[in-house]
DNA sequence: AAGCCGCATTAAGTCTATGTTAACCCTGCC
DNA sequence: GGCAGGGTTAACATAGACTTAATGCGGCTT
């Protein structure tokens, strides 16, 4: 219905600590991924663009501090909070985390009930909040609050698909998409839809905005670029 | 208009805990006023209008359990945060507070410096809300006062779940509400009634007040706009 | 050159969200 | 108790979004 949002990715080495909170949250009709590194995050973030990442900071590799800095990097992930998930509760550490662009800070052991009551006030924020600061690329600019384009002036209303096919394109001007990351985006990674069917989108879309802006890279994928 | 949103409503029955908060945080450029108890905060809120509510949990009369929710029913402080700020750290108050409709919880004592960082984070994410001068947007002026809406001079009475709607949709013109949203807020959070609900509403009150004022955009929601 | 692959394009089909009407159920009031 | 009005729900209608299928075309490979 209603797609609330809802999507968590939760980061952890220890497959204990994965399973457990992973298994109340989705009790809690959240949508979940896990990650057991920062690298697989940063992947597993780009495609499926959850709304709040949980993120330990203790492990190996890459740790929390640094996964977060490489995460606020992804243009996807503007506004998706991040909690660091910690052992530690010191107060230099705390900091740190805020500067890394953390949101929040949990510490652990942390009680399911808790966590969850944290996790929706967070959410309920951000629902309310979110904002774009929305500028302008090719002459078009990305309303999310109205659900608008704005295309030197005139305000086009998008079908939702449209619109969020747009949305994903400008969201990286010049970054070629492919179907397969298009389709997860758009439309999620459970619904199976055809290929064409991207086509027909694109084809509409470039009827409204213009030929010259959706830009075609057979055997890849689709980019925006003025 | 240029000045960034920094009001601080400290609220503590402690003398010594206000002054030294209050100290640390002007230091840090924000504006704060002081509250000893609820009924104080709940009356210097409805004025100041501050950004963010720093709320101790125990205080003698009016407790901030009880305060938050009396704050919670202020117009005005819609897109207020509300921390609280306490001893206590067990897990069932925790939980109370964020149902008491607190955005987060702050346990102390907390360093200053710490204090500081999460209410940094906390404002980065919010987002300067322009005042709400009920001034007339598309012909409609609401006048919560008197539970009139004035459309070109003409007063209309609606009944209050109409009225609860539109004054929604008209709190931000433009904006789109999804479904989800218009149930928490027209509705409340805990009742449960059918999408088709809205719809009859939304319906009754273009009936009333014209076509096209109010806006489908499917899928998403509706908005308001002249 | 033939064949293939991938995309474009169009038209047609399907499906989902919303619109609409009317009935029903409360609650407060006479 | 009966009435009135708001609120909710059910049932059906409908528009338009979304998907699919069919066809064509250009570039690339063999």
């Amino acid at each position: 219905m209603a797609d609330i949002s809802n999507r968590i990715l939760l980061v952890d080495d220890e497959e204990d600590i994965l399973e457990f909170i992973s298994y109340n949250l989705i009790k809690e009709g959240f949508t979940v991924k896990t990650a057991s590194n920062g690298r697989e995050a940063v992947k597993l973030a780009k495609s499926f663009n959850p709304e709040l990442i949980l993120l330990d900071v203790m492990m190996p590799e890459m740790d929390g501090m640094e996964t977060c800095v490489e995460l606020r990097k992804l243009d996807n992930l503007k506004n998706t909070f991040i909690t660091f998930l910690t052992a530690r509760g010191e107060d230099y550490s705390q900091i740190a985390g805020f500067d890394a662009g953390a949101d929040d800070y949990i510490i652990k052991p942390v009680k399911p009930r808790v966590l969850v009551s944290r996790i929706k006030a967070m959410l309920r924020r951000s629902v309310t909040q979110e904002e774009q600061v929305a500028d302008e690329i090719g002459g078009l600019r990305i309303d999310r609050e109205r659900y608008l384009v704005i295309q030197d002036g005139e305000e086009l209303t998008l079908p939702k698909k449209e619109f969020e096919l747009l949305s994903l394109l400008i969201s990286s001007p010049g970054k070629v998409f492919n179907r397969e990351k298009i389709l997860a985006s758009v439309w999620g990674e459970e619904v199976v839809v055809g290929d064409r069917t991207i086509d027909v989108h694109i084809r509409k879309l470039r009827e409204k905005i213009g030929d010259n802006l959706i830009k075609t890279i057979k055997g890849v994928g689709y980019k925006f670029e003025a």
